[in-house]
DNA sequence: AGTAAATTACGCACCTTTTTGTAACCACGA
DNA sequence: TCGTGGTTACAAAAAGGTGCGTAATTTACT
């Protein structure tokens, strides 16, 4: 599925974290092993086939782990890869980079600095 | 002006680089301050109405500087801002993030990485 | 001299391509 | 029948490309 052309790793990356969906996944697994429907009560809005496109997606990429059970009502877990692992801090640096820049112009005059704090909260 | 209604950092930095350009774009301006004709030649795939969105949206986003000078026939110089130069090294990291896990044995495909390379047939 | 064309950085309208959503269906077994 | 994880077909939406128009000035041709 990843048959890209692409010279630039950059390029490559980015077209693989591209979207709304990606580094929403990879927050979630972050906290640890997930099922399919555990992660769409995570993110409802996410539909049935897009969260199964993007799954097999980062699974191709090599940043999560599918693993299928035998059983009844089939059981499928996601998990982080340990290179999935390693890319999370580097996408937390991301967030970070965008709230100290959000910072340092989204104050227009006297405005409750707090809300503002509190309105960019990460979900950390 | 970035008039963003997401409550997480991550989710909007990610809409600012999702796509093909903005990273691309973001390379080229680090080598230096460049005119709109200048990132055409730089890049000739992107037409110029995605150069003008792409820039206006990484202007917005305090990444891109752009400063127009009068005369004729005008001239507009595009430059990363301060929050864009810190923002390269974050972009960086993830290329070498890619790099490193494609090495490591990340596709467990059944055949060897070279051969991978030449060959798209993978999982369809 | 007069006209035409080129230049630069766009905006806009139209059209195609890609991505995403919706909904239905499949299989299995309690 | 329900719930599991997944697939497919079709529709909607978003992204992207093409080409034309704009400005004020210089150059190119006649």
């Amino acid at each position: 599925m990843k048959t890209l052309v692409s010279r630039c790793p950059i390029e490559e990356v980015m077209q693989m974290l591209s979207g709304r969906w990606p580094t929403l996944l990879i927050y979630y697994l972050k906290q640890g092993t997930k099922r399919f429907s555990d992660l769409r009560r995570d993110n409802p809005t996410i539909s049935h086939k897009m969260l199964t496109l993007e799954l097999r997606k980062l699974e191709d990429a090599g940043i999560v782990e599918r693993s299928e059970f035998e059983g009844y009502p089939l059981r499928v877990e996601y998990q982080l890869t340990p290179a999935g692992h390693r890319l999370v801090p580097l996408i937390d640096a991301l967030g970070d980079w965008w709230e100290t820049t959000s910072d340092t112009s989204a104050h227009p005059g006297s405005m409750d600095a707090e809300a503002a704090v509190s309105n960019t909260a990460s979900r950390d």
